[in-house]
DNA sequence: CATGAATGAGGCTTCATTCAT
DNA sequence: AATGAATGAAGCCTCATTCAT
């Protein structure tokens, strides 16, 4: 790419750097392992302007963090057989955003000594997954089922973003997507949203 | 008696003591949020013995992580069939220890800020459970497979002791193997150790 | 018409705007505790003019503290005797400007930490009120006298801009004036303006 | 005098350090105004000991500042006509420490700017003197009369201390006295101590 | 051997001030 | 002429670590 040789006296833009900076950051060490300089250098601007722009550097993993606040289109109305699967893209998107992205769940795992993180990993994990799971499971143990899946999706993020582990960082979404129906069709009590096996 | 009345530990009492004292802090807020001096405050003792019984806190967040890791029994002889069941047992078995064990997935976890950190994750992760795990599969994708029934274990692990996920901190290990059972029969191709169904 | 709908304040009244929230400002919180984006928040202005009318905080506040340096009628031709009361009003003034106004003896003190405040509180407290004290004084300890009278020109203002003391707060120049011809007679060995006793 | 080298490694003697030279400074210039570091390079130590010892720079502060809450012998039983000649030598009591003690007084007021010092001096100033003073008084306005004799102790140490106003900062105490007690005479109603005039 | 006083590096944050638009 | 984005210095404070005692 063409990096521009310096982007100055830009709001807009200097604030977006800030923010990509600090969400691969986050993202890459978590929130004390990084320091309000190091995004500042990422991004190619004087670490004062995080607090001109944000206020202070919890404000600023907060805005970081949250991105995943994308309302995540529940399933208009298409069938929600459909919506795991949806949820599995969300929980995976970081391949198309490539590694400076950030994905807010890693950002937030890997900030959980902070308690604020841990009560904000846990509304978000609800919002985002139990809840839409709990609504498609019409059997005993709704709560529990819905958090073992997304337990999965949890996992597999950590699998993928922190450990590294070979095979999960190289499969794509698609080869996960027959496994990952198969076990929430099972999980949940609802059938598959084709007749697919892998 | 002539000894003063304060306690006068020897030294491999104090030793154990940092390094039990350091593992429940680290598993709770991982190594950065965790203080040399808190770990000796909890301890008992002063904190300059940390340098000289390891050295550096660094030395002493390596030592006690490798305590953590103890070799699971990978089942000796018993029926294959049952090898997932007991690695859940271990992926869970924080709930006997109490809080102060201390689950080394959990302390490693939180502090993958740190390089050394995450390749000891990695390698656990694969010693622990994806090579147990691929050594039942005959199917194609084996370590794929083998990997996701072990996020599924992590996972499990983070939305326990991190995420705090209602239904899945109050259960026991009894209320979820029967899921368990089932997705890792899906996952790898094995028989259910029973005929059980939930 | 064609002005744009925010006024667009001349040069002259800018400054004076900005001058007039420095004096209120700094005989608030002193200097330290005043911040030029402070000032130019209340002038409702940017902060930058201040550099381009003033050229620095500094210069501001030396501005600032002189307009607060009015002549002080030091009498011109009627009965001395009158004079220290004259000055108790002037000491007290700040009743009438209400609290914006800015009591420059105030403004001083609280900024005192900067040396040059200092000399100036010493030489505006000797033109305002020792030299015209001493004048009146016709007995040994002629300069100890005045600054003693001075010093308690100093401590009621003190007492009422600052600490805020209950009683001297509420009351205002003509509950003192008694106490205070009194005790300027006394102190000055001069006749007291009448025969008044409080 | 003959400064000692080095004085090092004496917990109590480094504190008083610290104190003394917190002391001087704020008296000198005030809260705002003094940095840690220059307290610490004052005492010779390292500007860490501040926290380790007090906690923050506003609870050193605290204490530096409350040397003033020495009981105050309010006149344990004798004549009650020599409390007013007692509190003057408190409120100049500098003279006996030099400089480098720190008159309580003269540190609150450099640093009024902050709201917890404003209300420290009303009620210092109340404790110490306004209450005591209205003790004496059996005429009207016993408040008034009591808050004017002590802004004329604030105002005397203002001149002394900050304004350098020259015959009050060379006078002594017994300079003043008779003075004092004239005027502490004629405000509170009260027969001076001896019968003496100056 | 053990205690705790001392230290230096670095973290977050605010401020006055300058520079481009 | 005026706005506000950018900057560098400095402030308070915490931490891991070392050094006397």
């Amino acid at each position: 790419m063409t990096t521009p040789p310096k982007r100055k006296r830009d709001r807009a833009a200097t604030r977006a750097a800030l923010l990509a900076a600090a969400r691969a950051r986050f993202t890459l060490v978590g929130y004390d392992a990084t320091s309000v300089r190091d995004i500042a250098r990422d991004a190619g601007v004087d670490a004062t302007l995080i607090f001109r722009y944000f206020g202070s550097k919890e404000r600023l993993f907060e805005e970081a963090s949250q991105l995943l606040r994308e309302p995540v289109d529940t399933g208009t109305d298409d069938a929600p057989a459909y919506l795991p699967t949806r949820l599995l893209h969300t929980a995976m998107r970081q391949d198309e955003d490539g590694t400076a992205g950030g994905q807010p769940l890693t950002a937030l795992l890997l900030s959980s000594s902070r308690p604020q993180c841990r009560e904000q990993l846990n509304s978000q994990l609800y919002d985002t997954y139990v809840r839409n799971f709990e609504e498609l499971v019409d059997l005993p143990d709704r709560e529990l089922r819905a958090e073992l899946l997304t337990a999965w999706l949890i996992g597999i993020n950590v699998a993928r973003s922190i450990a590294h582990t070979p095979a999960l960082s190289d499969a794509c979404v698609n080869d996960i997507t027959p496994y990952f129906e198969q076990v929430a069709a099972l999980l949940l009590g609802t059938p598959p949203p084709g007749e697919s096996s892998p």
